[in-house]
DNA sequence: ATGAAAGCGCTAACAG
DNA sequence: CTGTTAGCGCTTTCAT
């Protein structure tokens, strides 16, 4: 096995020099098209392929993005970097992946790590365990993009992509509303994220925008599992005021509610039971969930679209995007009176 | 913003040369330990971060290792990359990312982006459309590793990790006649592929063993979704031989399977329904499906494993390690009579 | 225990 | 339109 051809072996075969080689790869305006059919047809006859890492070196571009999420089991994160995998491949760019596994140390690592690899910039969503952001400070120290997107930190004042949650709140509300529910509770978590507050947020306006009122007892603080939405369910049915409709913080929780509601002999639509994620299975259980969507390949693409905004400027930073997207009501049986 | 420290930078600063400050920094024995004190406190001073492009540029070594799958949309393969990645971040690799999204042409470009990319190897699964396999000839060429997992081509003699889908479909099968079921019909797919074909083979193996017939007319060759489910179980209903259980080629055909029983009455496990793959959905549907587990996690760790064993060997194609994955039966409410 | 210097493969400023 | 040459940041052989 010879080793492999370099641009010097192509110069050498064609007599000429290396930059001739160099400028007419990379299709040049000053070189001749007579070279330059030389110089394709000999790298290909030498079997030429560039090593990206040398012109990198001198370039100080790699070409290449790192994406760090808490993991790729969550199928959320991989439908979001199949997207902005897809759109960045289109544009030249490569996707060098680090998971957090949802602890701050890995996620420090990574943006050290792919820092290291001089990546061009990151596109991150945090870890739960994260609060001090200053390992992502040196990106903008360097001037590189970084992107964040779902878990952002709004203090870090980079661009970043979300999901409206207020609205997400919101219109799960409103649509239980319209459906005719009137005593709806929420079963959400303590969780401190500004995600879950805001979406709560959003209950109270729309209930409010309704002229129903809000009582902070329909509301169940806890975690977010099939079990908290069994336990939720639990509870709120067995109160005095009892709700005619429950929104859950997730579809596993949703799940376990309607597990709950279903023993009880209250199967929705009779409570009406939504949740938020769209995860693969709210479609096929029974009845139906319906959720509200996360819009995950839209928050790709539009992950994708910032960072290359901001490669595109010649100061990053100058203006600094916040990409809100809509969330999505999707209507199942659950909540269909 | 000064520009970036390099080692130059720290040799300057203490009086010493660079390559007394490279070998400190990768504590070398024959440094003095105040020398390499000195370095790493100036490099900490100097906010050093060494740029891996120029020591791979010199060593040929990038430790990063590129992944190729035709979607991460698939939950599958984003849980193998979750294992790729977990493994071999310990052992000091990075992922550069691609994917086929199911098309040749794309693969082959993968092939090529990565290779110039200077990867260490590539770990990939292919596309369906992939035939032709001789893109995926030139690492062995150069002698870099390449892991093949589950769509895996046999002539290409490369290491590959693959479900056992021949005990696979023996498993089900037997599972079904360890439950009681008797006349047990299969719904698969046209398509060629030995994944599928092995399952069958599985099957029929199975019911030979326990002395069962084996008929031709209880397969069903069609698709695999949920209306195909439908179909087959249907028209398996119909027949004048009807199945007391059915076999799916996949969770989302059992879903149409189940859904069509529910129908006829015949909700399982009634009629025994077990599929291939376990998805997210298949716990949570009722009733729940039973079903065979792809392992996408153990794959995932035996493709960084079969890599790292690679890499290791001074001739990486030595001796090919073909790593058989077993199934793993997930009984659940549809064959629990 | 440390230094000097060549070179990994490519680009680009300068020269012609 | 093409050649010369320095250099990106690091490693490593050969000296000392």
């Amino acid at each position: 096995m010879k080793k492999k051809a370099t641009i010097y072996d192509i110069a050498k075969e064609l007599n000429i020099t290396v930059s001739t080689v160099s400028r007419a790869l990379n299709n040049f305006s000053t070189i001749s098209d007579a070279t330059k059919k030389a110089v394709f047809e000999t790298a290909k006859k030498l079997n030429y392929s560039p090593n990206r890492l040398a012109s990198s070196l001198k370039s100080g571009k790699t070409h290449t993005i790192g994406v760090i999420v808490p993991s790729m089991e969550i199928h959320f994160f991989a439908v979001v970097i199949h997207s902005i995998e897809q759109v960045l491949k289109d544009n030249g760019y490569r996707i060098l992946l680090y998971q957090s596994s949802e602890s701050v140390e890995n996620e420090i690592n990574g943006v050290k790590t792919l820092l290291e690899a001089q990546v061009d910039g990151i596109i991150a969503s945090m870890s739960l365990e994260t609060e001090d952001t200053s390992h992502f400070q040196v990106l903008k120290k360097q001037q590189k993009p970084l992107v964040l997107f779902d878990r952002v930190d709004e203090n870090l004042n980079v661009p970043t992509v979300t999901l409206d949650d207020y609205k997400a709140g919101y219109l799960a509300t409103k649509h239980l509303i319209d459906q005719g529910y009137k005593n709806i509770a929420f079963v959400t978590t303590v969780h401190q994220n500004s995600i879950f507050g805001n979406r709560v947020k959003g209950y109270k306006a729309a209930l409010a925008d309704h002229q129903l009122e809000i009582k902070e007892s329909q509301i169940i603080y806890g975690g977010l599992s099939i079990k908290d939405g069994r336990y939720g369910a639990d509870k709120l049915m067995r109160a005095e005021d009892r709700p005619d409709a429950i929104i859950a913080g997730d579809d596993y929780t949703a799940l376990g509610v309607i597990k709950k509601l279903k023993e009880l002999e209250l199967t929705p639509p009779e409570i009406g039971v939504i949740g938020f994620a769209n995860e693969t299975f709210s479609g096929f259980i029974t009845p139906n969930l319906s959720t509200i969507d996360q819009q995950a390949s839209k928050m790709g693409v539009a992950c994708a679209q910032s960072f290359i905004n901001m490669i595109a400027s010649e100061n990053p930073y100058k203006k600094i995007e916040h990409t809100v997207i809509e969330p999505l009501v999707i209507v199942r049986q659950s909540t269909s009176k």
